[in-house]
DNA sequence: AACGTTACCGCAACCGTTCCCGGGAAGCTT
DNA sequence: AAGCTTCCCGGGAACGGTTGCGGTAACGTT
C-alpha cells in the first residue's frame, strides 16, 4: 500500500513548514494568499487526506461513536439507519460492532472500540449478557454511553427505550377483548430486560381483567423461529391448550403460527396471535400478523442525539431516560369478528 | 471524559521508562520477572487499553476493514455477518458505512474511512453510483479493495460475486419450463450492474428457447415494494399480459404479488412468479415465491479472507474474481402441476 | 532616525507507542 | 586484572498533525 500524502510531503515540496502547511489547509490567518493557493492545489493533486490517528492523538477525541449491538435485524439496522443520520450530520462516523448474542464478542468488542478512542458509546445488550462490569468500567471514566432499546436496570446511565411494559400491556388486553381466556406468553430469554418487561405488562393485564395466569402457559426460549416452534408445538399438546398468543418478538410469532397452522388449529378463531416490532412482512402473512409497533428509526435517531448532548455536558453528571409508546397494529391473527 | 491509562502513566508510578513498560506489556525479552509482574498488574488494576491512534501513526496500518454497503438488508447484514466472523477471526476489525444508495454518501464514506486509516476496503457500492473515481483513487494507491455482489465491469480489481447471469437464466428458464410464453422481467436500477447480469440471463434464456423478447415486458424501477407494485399494476392493464414474472429481487417479487392478486389474477396458473434472494420470509408468504437462493454468509466470508490475502501479497498485483453459482428453490409460485 | 505595527512564517513541544541503540552492572572466562 | 557475555534498562527519534510563541522583514508613524 502507498502511503498517503501527508502535511510533510506537501510542506517538502514547497519549501515551507508544515505549520503553515497545516493552517493554510484549515483556512486560518498568517498565511499569504499565494502560499495558500499553493498548497490548497498540492493538496487536491496528491489527493490529500488527513490523518484520523495523528488527530486523535492530539487532540483526545476522534469524531467517531462506537455503536454495540447484539445483532442486524430489522429492528437494529433501521435503528443503525438513524443513528447514522444524526451522526453523519454532525460530521461523526459510527463504528458497527455486532455482539451476535455473545457475551464474549460483547466484551472484546467494548475493548477494541475503547483502544480505537471511540467518543462514546450507543449500546443494546446482547442476550446473553449478566454482569455489566465492562460497560460500569465506561461510564465510571465518565465516557458517554446511551442504552438503548436492550439494558438493565442494573446500570445507571443514559437510555433511550420503547415502553415494554404498556406494548406488552397492549397485546394482552387486546387479545383479552377479543375473548381469549387462556393466553400464553412467548418470551426471548430470560434474563433479558425487554422480554420480561413485555411479560410483566403481559401479567398486568391478566390482572387487571381477573384472569388468573397459568405458569405453564409461559415459554421461553432464544429469539430463533424454530425455537419457538417447537415451544407452541409442546404447549398446544397439552390438554388445556391456549387460545391466545403474544409473542415478543414477530419472528417468534412466525415460528408460533407455522406450529399453529401445522396442528390444523384457526387464526384468529382457535388461536389469536400478536407479536412485537411490527416488521414489514408481517402484513403480508397469511393470515396478517398483529404487531406492537416500536419506532426504531426514532428510538436511533433519539439515542445519538441524547449521546451528542451527554458529550456537551459532561461534567454535568446528568442520565436522561427516554420512553417512547408502542402502538399496537391489529391485523386478521387476532381480529375475531 | 477521564484519561484513559498511557504507559507513561505505569512507567511514571513504577519509576522506569515507557519502554520497559512496552516491554513488559507485550512479552518482549529484557525485562525482569519482578518489573514485568509489577508492569502487567498495575496495567490490570488501571484497566490500560494500548491507544490504536499512536499505534496507528507508528506501524502504519490500522487492523481495521472499511466496509461499504448500500444498506443493511437482510443479504448485506448476513455478508456482513461473514465478514465479521473472519475478521475478527484474524484481530481485526470492521467498521461499516452505508450509503443508502446515494452516490454523495458513498463519497463522503469513503473519505472518512480513509482518513481512519483502514487497512483496505470491502465494497458494494450504491445503485446511485456511475462515476467511480473514487474507488480509483485507491486501487491506484495499492490500498486493498474488494468488490463484492454490486459491482462494475469498468472497475479492476478483486471481487467475489455471484453468477447474476446464471441465476437470470435459471429462473426464466424455469419460468418457461413451467409453461409461460409471455415472461416479463422486473429489474431495479439501469445503471446496476447485478440487475443488468440477470436480465442479459433473461434475455439468453428466452433466446435459448426461441420466444423472442418484448420490450414492454421489461420494467426497472428502484428497490422498493412500492415502485415494484405500481409497475406490475401498469403491466397487467395492457392487452396482452405476462404469464409469467422475473424480479431480480424478493422485495420486488412481493410488490409484484401484491400487484397479481389485486388485479385478481392467480399465481402461479395465471401468472407464475420468481423472486431473488431467498429471504427467510419467502416460503411463509401464500404462494410461497420461488427464488434464486444466493449464499449471502459466505459472500461475506468469502470477501474477508480474499481481502486478507490481498493484504500479504500487495506486491503481486493480482486481482482474484471468485464467482458463486446461484440456486433456483421452487416453490408455489411457479410451480404449475 | 527611532519606534510601532502588520503580515507572514518557522521552531519546538506535544499526543502514545515502538524500537534501535547504547550503557551499566554483574558474573564469567582467560 | 583485563576482557567478554549476559541481563536489564533508559534515551531518543519517529509517526502526522496542531498551536503558542517568537522572529523577521517591510511598512507607516512620529
Amino acid at each position: 500500500m502507498d502511503k498517503l500524502a501527508t502535511i510533510k510531503d506537501i510542506a517538502k515540496t514547497l519549501k515551507i513548514s508544515t505549520s503553515t502547511v497545516s493552517r493554510a489547509l484549515r483556512g486560518q490567518p498568517d498565511v499569504s494568499v499565494e502560499t495558500k493557493k499553493a498548497v490548497l492545489s498540492l493538496a487536491k493533486e496528491l489527493d490529500y487526506q488527513p490523518n484520523k490517528a495523528a488527530l486523535s492523538l492530539l487532540k483526545k477525541h476522534t469524531q467517531t461513536i462506537g455503536v454495540l449491538v447484539p445483532n442486524l435485524d430489522y429492528f437494529f439496522a433501521t435503528a443503525i439507519k438513524g443513528i447514522d443520520e444524526v451522526a453523519m450530520e454532525a460530521g461523526y462516523t459510527v463504528m458497527v460492532c455486532q455482539s451476535n448474542e455473545s457475551f464474549d464478542r460483547e466484551l472484546i468488542n467494548t475493548k477494541r472500540l475503547l483502544e480505537s478512542q471511540v467518543d462514546g458509546f450507543i449500546i443494546s445488550i446482547s442476550s446473553e449478557t449478566k454482569s455489566f462490569d465492562h460497560f460500569k468500567r465506561l461510564t465510571d471514566r465518565h465516557i458517554p454511553v446511551v442504552f438503548f432499546d436492550r439494558t438493565s436496570s442494573d446500570i445507571i446511565s443514559s437510555k433511550v427505550l420503547l415502553d415494554n411494559e404498556d406494548g406488552g400491556h397492549q397485546a394482552t388486553e387486546h387479545l383479552i377483548e377479543q375473548g381469549c381466556k387462556r393466553i400464553a406468553f412467548l418470551g426471548g430469554p430470560k434474563n433479558l430486560s425487554i422480554s420480561n418487561k413485555r411479560k410483566q405488562g403481559y401479567e398486568n393485564a391478566l390482572t387487571d381483567h381477573r384472569i388468573k395466569k397459568e405458569k405453564n402457559l409461559i415459554v421461553h426460549c432464544n429469539f430463533s423461529r424454530e425455537a419457538a416452534y417447537f415451544s407452541i408445538q409442546k404447549i398446544l399438546k397439552n390438554k388445556k391448550r391456549p387460545d391466545g398468543i403474544f409473542a415478543v418478538s414477530d419472528r417468534l410469532a412466525i415460528g408460533a403460527m407455522l406450529a399453529i397452522k401445522e396442528a390444523g388449529l384457526s387464526m384468529p378463531d382457535d388461536i389469536a396471535l400478536v407479536g412485537f416490532n411490527n416488521e414489514p412482512i408481517v402484513d403480508l402473512l397469511n393470515p396478517g400478523i398483529s404487531s406492537i409497533d416500536q419506532p426504531a428509526f426514532k428510538m436511533g435517531k433519539l439515542s445519538a442525539q441524547t449521546f451528542f448532548d451527554l458529550l456537551k455536558n459532561q461534567d454535568a453528571n446528568i442520565s436522561r431516560e427516554i420512553i417512547l409508546k408502542p402502538k399496537l397494529i391489529v391485523r386478521e391473527s387476532s381480529k375475531r369478528k
